[in-house]
DNA sequence: TTATATTTGCAACGCTGTTGCAGAAACATG
DNA sequence: CATGTTTCTGCAACAGCGTTGCAAATATAA
């Protein structure tokens, strides 16, 4: 795995220890992370700052929101191949609804959209909810 | 189309105005309805009415949440079959992100989630974005 | 018509997320 | 290593969505 410092400097960004931090625990996390689920790791940060983290690590394309149908942002790692251009991704998202985890899952084949439709495509989500190992 | 008063009756909530009123509003439009966009279709009425009603309505499977990826709330009517045990949907949802609208579709096929993974799956969203025909 | 149960509107609040601004920190340069 | 410039952080204030408690208004059953 890389390096959080490495990766925050090949994307032009200053290393500070918020962002260091914040990177890592994302990167050792195997959940999504909110705002909130960072802040409570922490032991003295301004929430203020890591929504502004998150939002210019996610428009750096270091990492991708979860979308899990909760009304909260999370984030998880990007691919390698993500860039401020464009995301690649094309996976679904696992959503807990006992425990409110979010993960990400890469054994599900998102389906094409039919050409026919009247709607111009660029990106499909999908959710998968229901309950997760550790809540069973 | 069934009458919005005889569907309260058949579900044995009371007749009022305000759900009368927000009732034919999301039988009458193509789109998921936020809270905002009925409010802004009366004259008078409270946010909080609103917010209780739409819940009330999808506790008891008269409509469903358009899960669209945005952090807010839209609803839309149930197929006949839905109660307020179980809601039968099998449908996804476009979203445009230029004018924020959200659609149900039935021409997308939904697959079915593997078995043998670990996640025990309840229900699957699928959130197509891009652009629709209006915005084109 | 009246009594009861439900619904509505108001007030207050909590949570998520944003913007503006001043002080602090990172880092490039000499 | 000192300095100046750029960027980041923290504070304050704010906006929007959604919820809860309570009293007044309304729908319905009798």
């Amino acid at each position: 795995m890389k390096l959080a410092s490495e990766i925050l400097k090949d994307h032009n960004l200053r290393v500070t220890s918020v962002r260091e931090e914040v990177l890592k625990m994302i990167q050792s996390s195997d959940k999504a992370l909110s705002s909130n689920d960072l802040e409570m790791q922490f032991d003295h940060v301004d929430r203020i700052t890591l929504y502004r983290t998150l939002k210019t690590f996610e428009t750096k394309g270091i990492i991708h929101k979860a979308v899990d149908g909760t009304n909260v942002q999370k984030y998880a790692m990007c691919v390698e191949g993500c860039s401020e251009a464009s995301h690649q991704h094309q996976h679904a998202h696992f959503h807990c609804d006992s425990c409110n985890s979010t993960f990400c899952i890469d054994d599900i084949q998102i389906p094409a959209f039919p050409k026919q439709s009247s709607f111009q495509v660029k990106t499909i989500e999908m959710i998968v909810k229901g309950t997760c190992v550790e809540c069973r």
